[in-house]
DNA sequence: CGGATAAAGCTTACGCTGTAAGTTTTATAT
DNA sequence: ATATAAAACTTACAGCGTAAGCTTTATCCG
């Protein structure tokens, strides 16, 4: 112990380095990230990522503002793994490229988009991605106020199927499984519809899970109605 | 006191009516209802919500399982809200009304679109909400399964349109006046597009403010070339 | 009327939470 | 060696959801 004292502060004359190891916002977010990752948002607590970073909880606000700005700092992390769109392909590849990644982003983080979405404000790496979103759309030749437009249509619907399918409670495979000791709660009279579907389910003559594409590209048709007059 | 005490005391063996004004499931909801309304889902609290009830936290366990299925009740009041589509209408003018109606509930009740998101358990109210849709959309010559795609195209755009809307921090009328200050944050080298735009939005040639219609019509058309092979 | 029963209230208690305020340790610069 | 500032730690508070147990009350039955 004094041993390590001492040879700590002979090193000090010579080498500047030997610092406890510092905290840093960066690093209190990298272990944010790791355990929202494994155990969900919900399980986030200032104490539990203090205890993982070997510190107490309120060391932390040394380093963030408040548990807030720890949640938006994911956010930005996520956003940036999403990459910006490619201003080198046709708008319409651009875009779908674009979605798609947001998409294995948001899956990827299954605890991302309900924050992503109910922030008020967007970080510089949000920023930025909407910033080269509406430049690829602009060099399409979308005006601004169109690329805006754009630009909104696109991510409500991304937004709005990666919510609904990240709460869809099971998995494609036992779909069929689970639909069958499930129709008994979705009596025919009542849910006709339902009903009915679940039965196509079951009889694996309908998948049940949706399909991402299906929707996304009706909103490009539309975008692209836009562009080209029809 | 006393007196009141024996009044209703007398009172008990002639009329079957002077109970303890007994609290309900249906009642702790919608004093739930009133106080989400007016301050906003993080402040429900069961202790907070017990008290307006003239009772102690614990007494609304009673009633209610756990302060979850307090929020999946208000999710179902709300959803009851928007009322089913409307069968005799043509399907494109029943889907319209139906966004409709469920964006003006979702912005009457701005605490209520991140829970009905994420709900991974559907009440009785949603199911039929659900069944009438599919129902409607059946009528109109989709089949089951088209049906359901639908459902969920449309439904992804209103959910992820109305989630950003309701995050959205500015009102309309103050846009263009509160971007005039927002710009400085927001430098042309670094932001070319987002500058741009905001400098559209304070000479008020682009409203800033999104179409909902822009994007869901977008989908229905979409639906309608699945429904008539273009 | 008197007593039983069950519903629905109340009390206490536990282990969490975010974070304000104040104190101590540590690393570096003078 | 000492001063300084950064970054850690400690204590404390008010609030949370809810488990477990207790008490009051309304109604029913004889």
């Amino acid at each position: 112990m004094s041993a390590k004292k001492t040879a700590t502060g002979a090193a000090k004359a010579t080498e500047k380095k030997a610092p406890r190891q510092k905290l840093t916002c960066e690093k209190v977010l990298a272990e944010a990230l790791l355990l929202v990752d494994a155990e969900g948002l919900e399980t986030l607590s200032m104490r539990r990522l203090a205890e993982r970073l070997g510190v107490k909880a309120m060391s932390l606000y040394n380093h963030v503002a408040n548990k807030e700005a720890v949640i938006d700092g994911l956010v930005e992390l996520v956003v940036a793994e999403m990459g910006s769109p490619d201003q080198t392909l046709h708008w319409r590849q651009a875009m779908e490229l674009r979605a798609e990644n947001a998409r294995r982003v948001l899956l990827a983080h299954p605890w991302a988009t309900m924050p992503l979405v109910s922030r008020v404000n967007a970080g510089p790496v949000m920023l930025h991605y909407v910033d080269d979103t509406l430049g690829c759309l602009r060099q399409a030749g979308f005006t601004l106020s169109q690329a805006d437009y754009a630009w909104n249509a696109m991510d409500s619907y991304i937004y709005g199927f990666t919510l609904q399918e990240l709460n869809f409670p099971f998995e494609a495979e036992e779909y069929a499984e689970v639909a069958k000791s499930y129709v008994a709660m979705i009596p025919p009279e009542e849910y006709p519809n339902l009903n009915a579907l679940t039965h196509e389910v079951i009889a694996k003559r309908h998948l049940g899970i949706q399909d991402f594409s299906f929707g996304f590209s009706m909103v490009l048709d539309g975008l692209e109605k836009l562009l080209t007059g029809r």
